[in-house]
DNA sequence: TTATAGGCCGAACTATTGTTCGATGTCAAG
DNA sequence: CTTGACATCGAACAATAGTTCGGCCTATAA
């Protein structure tokens, strides 16, 4: 079988290509033969079949527009995609204190931050973590001292409510109403949050007044 | 005017961008209203221009499934976002404690290092700094701590040997034979020299005992 | 109270768009 | 020469999808 592709098909791919990029949405059928020089709609629509059958793209029947092209993995991408895949976006969901609950991003928000509101992290910085559940704080007031993290500081958190021991998390502790950042143990019944500064000592707190908010993947501080 | 959506309004434009992901193509009117319950193909298309107005998605007026989503972050900056979004290498020279002098990165290292011993930094983390005067440390031991910085920290330095009142930097102390971070204040004769944390105090030290070896840019913890 | 605007519904209308099918031309194999 | 696969055309058809409009409801302003 011929896996070649005619010019014609070579000409209905590209121009696939810059119209979703330009515009955002594939083409019609009807698009397509104007551009590329077709009359009828049933040859472009035949043409589409072949590029279906060698794997260039994805059509659903009935559907107007309904194609996608299928990435070609064998491009010359690789090195591109692994510096953007190496920056990953992460919303800042607000503020941290001691004297509060954790600000999570909520479902009410959605997907919707504003671009003040991002900031970019080195993948290599928050290691296999991803996606949805990251989210971002920045520390406001001293309250943090004994997790060595000043005010200013940004923490990059995974959102999860459990955590391994020797975690460090972002605990809410409602009897005393307060927000710290530990490291996590859990001792039998109780829990145990170890500073990160080794000179300072332990709390212990029943665990069921530990609320896990996340998990803190990194911690960045600018100076300048 | 409001430019807030409402909750129907977010969740269109969350649908859409699922949408997109998932078949890329865009929905029709109608997939909309049926998977955000709306019953009417009109209260979609009405919701629809209300998110044209206020700049989240744009439309094509009698195309099928003509809409596409405006990306919040270029809009505003679409320089400066390249910019921000970009990572700068930054070459691990070495490790810092306070029993010694700050590695530098000499010319006999020249511009070569292994590629595990760069570390690849946002250009925002450090802001217009960048070139060959960026290096990189980690912190070894627990002596910085009343800089707020922790055992395997990594700090990000610009190499330089003046400053200005405020400054955080690396500095040595010859009399003392020490290695520290402070925030730099020239007073008079003398320098004062104060931790991060504010609940230490300063020290003050003649100026020409103060050797600056650069000037701290960034303080990055990982806790994975 | 009466307006008025915003949000919503339902239904009809029209334009767009995918699908189908008979017919034509070309070319290489039998 | 005949056959059959392949590519094309044109036209009609039917499903999909955007647009419009009258009416209903609620909350807020006048």
């Amino acid at each position: 079988m011929n896996n070649n592709l005619s010019a014609r098909q070579k000409k209905i791919l590209e121009y696939i290509e810059t119209f979703i990029a330009q515009n955002g949405y594939p083409p019609t059928i009807r698009e397509i033969g104007k551009h590329v020089g077709i009359a009828s709609t049933s040859v472009v629509n035949y043409n589409l079949n072949k590029l279906v059958e060698r794997g260039y793209i994805e059509r659903q029947p009935e559907v107007s527009r309904g194609l996608r092209l299928v990435s070609q993995t064998s491009e010359e991408m690789p090195v591109q995609y692994a510096d953007l895949a190496s920056l990953v976006p992460v919303p800042m969901v607000g503020k941290i204190a001691a004297s509060a609950p954790v600000p999570l991003p909520g479902e009410d928000f959605g997907y919707y931050y504003d671009a003040d509101d991002v900031i970019e992290v080195p993948q290599s910085l928050i290691g296999a973590f991803q996606g949805q559940d990251l989210f971002a704080l920045r520390v406001t007031g001293d309250s943090m001292i004994d997790a060595m993290v000043a005010e200013g500081d940004i923490i990059v958190l995974n959102r999860q409510n459990t955590a391994k021991n020797g975690d460090m998390v972002a605990v809410w502790l409602s009897e005393r109403g307060e927000t710290t950042l530990k490291k996590y143990f859990l001792e039998g019944r109780q829990v145990r949050l170890q500073p990160a500064n080794p000179m300072m000592d332990p709390i212990y707190v029943s665990a069921d007044q530990v609320n896990i908010q996340g998990r803190v993947l990194a911690v960045l501080r600018t100076l300048h």
